[in-house]
DNA sequence: TCATCGTGTAGGCAACTGCTTACGTAAGGA
DNA sequence: TCCTTACGTAAGCAGTTGCCTACACGATGA
């Protein structure tokens, strides 16, 4: 992973860790300092420290400084550009192998008996003719 | 990231990169060879390699032989893990935060002339009462 | 003013990523 | 049989991650 990508890249990138998604959760039921977000965790508190310049970097949790603490926030429409790019490909994709299921469907009633193969293999055949 | 984490991980990490995340938007418009997939590229064909493998370990794509070429299809339903936690976690968050929001509205109207302070830290402080 | 608490930063280390070039292997054709 | 094509694997390098310990800094309190 190169540094400093594109937001969607940091964004998925912090979500690919337990810990960082543990952090999460944990945040999801109240804002917390970063010492209470370091509690349950088998890790030195520098080590949770940087993680949530991960997730605060990503746009997933703000940091504020209340006296003697930091208290860290969720922030729900940071995952606004993931579940928007994972809903439309997922969508999309789903939707052409429904075409391809159909087109195999056409396929068979006027074939009803074609040579042998998996229903994969048969799917990636039929795959070259959705494409000009 | 250690080697070979969680199903969830995998996923997130694998669409942490915007070389993989094209491919897949290439695989969307339909399967292909690894060569056609490197073609638009500028990079060699094992780093594309490596970059597929990436995608299969996270169960995203799929990779058959095909007399001398890799045939490379989408599985729409590797995505479904991240899809899943991605809608549950924005909407629970966002639950959260709307009943926040109805909290500090109910604080305003008792007490309409409170002491100073930003909309952030007011909704720091309405936190502490929604846990115990 | 000085000690303490809560955090961030710096430096170091092992492991991993992402890319390269070089080479191995299987399929297909002259 | 030999050559070409398509692809994977191996080895190596620079840069990054993730963790640690040690230390610096601001806020709090005696």
């Amino acid at each position: 992973m190169p540094i400093a990508t594109d937001s969607l890249s940091r964004i998925f990138f912090a979500l690919a860790d337990p810990t960082r998604r543990a952090v999460l959760e944990r945040l999801a039921a109240g804002s917390a300092t970063v010492g209470e977000l370091a509690e349950p965790f088998a890790m030195s508190r520098p080590a949770i420290s940087q993680h949530l310049g991960v997730l605060e970097d990503a746009g997933l949790i703000e940091r504020t400084r209340e006296g003697q603490w930091r208290r860290c926030t969720l922030r729900p429409e940071g995952l606004d550009g993931a579940e928007r790019w994972v809903a439309e490909h997922r969508a999309a994709w789903q939707a052409r192998f429904d075409r391809l299921d159909r087109t195999l469907e056409a396929l068979a009633s006027t074939r009803p008996a074609g040579p042998g193969g998996t229903d994969r293999a048969a799917r990636d055949s039929a795959d070259a003719e959705t494409e000009e």
